[in-house]
DNA sequence: AATATACAACGAATAAATTAGTTATGCAAC
DNA sequence: GTTGCATAACTAATTTATTCGTTGTATATT
């Protein structure tokens, strides 16, 4: 998957939050100062061409959707990070968060019990 | 902590690799096709003008070293992710990744018993 | 001292990303 | 049908990032 540029991520963003919209609803939700319906515009088309985004026709009109979700986009820009902030290591990662008291203790153990959860399930399915 | 480009992250991941050295000594821990001794001098000037590096002179030469870390960097860098993509939630982060499998049930376990024993310290200082 | 070497600093050239004006077209209102 | 408005498409302008040649200077070599 591509990466997005900051303006590219910005606009998806947007729509992720929208579902789906038109340029002029997806100008309202930027903040100010608001950039220009053209800019937008631009930056939609683009993300078109990157297979992000894809969209309907309504006469000359054109209603956008994002094609890959918010989920999938993290999920590779993670793993990306992880790659080459952790050795590819979600241990490492998650450790070290939680050793920088970047994750509080009401945090950790909802974390426990969902993983808890996630590894008596996978071991079932054995 | 100002953002890093493309360009310039990989030169912080060759310092940080390598803890200090000269352009001379970066250069040979790229990839291939390596880029010009300027291109990398330059780079790591900017850097300096950034903060994120320092220099010691030898007479005319200078040795860089890492100011911002890695793990400084990373923080900044995840707390962003985490900030745009999971509303400034861990546990949505972590829990994420764990149903999707992307962190093993060896990785999970690890993690688990790292959370207790955080618990645990942090609620013996009260 | 003259020459060669190594390097930082500078700056020019190029490439990529961002921004927004201009144009063309379709549709609505009259 | 003419006018005005909304919008997509195109394109130009600007900004930011990247790359590396050129220059000047210090140091080493002879």
């Amino acid at each position: 998957m591509r990466e997005l540029t900051r303006a590219e991520e910005q606009v998806m963003q947007v729509l992720w939050k929208i579902k789906k919209g038109f340029v002029k609803d997806m100008l309202q939700h930027f903040d100010e100062p608001k950039p220009a319906y053209n800019t937008v515009s631009t930056i939609v088309r683009i993300l078109q061409d990157k297979g992000f985004v894809t969209h309907k026709a309504y006469g000359r009109t054109h209603e956008y959707y994002p094609v890959v979700s918010k989920n999938e986009y993290s999920k590779t820009h993670l793993s990306t990070f992880v790659n080459d902030y952790f050795s590819n290591s979600f241990e490492k990662m998650v450790s070290f968060f939680a050793k920088e008291k970047s994750i509080s203790v009401k945090e950790m153990e909802e974390i426990m019990k969902i993983m808890e959860g996630e590894v008596k399930k996978q071991k079932e399915n054995r």
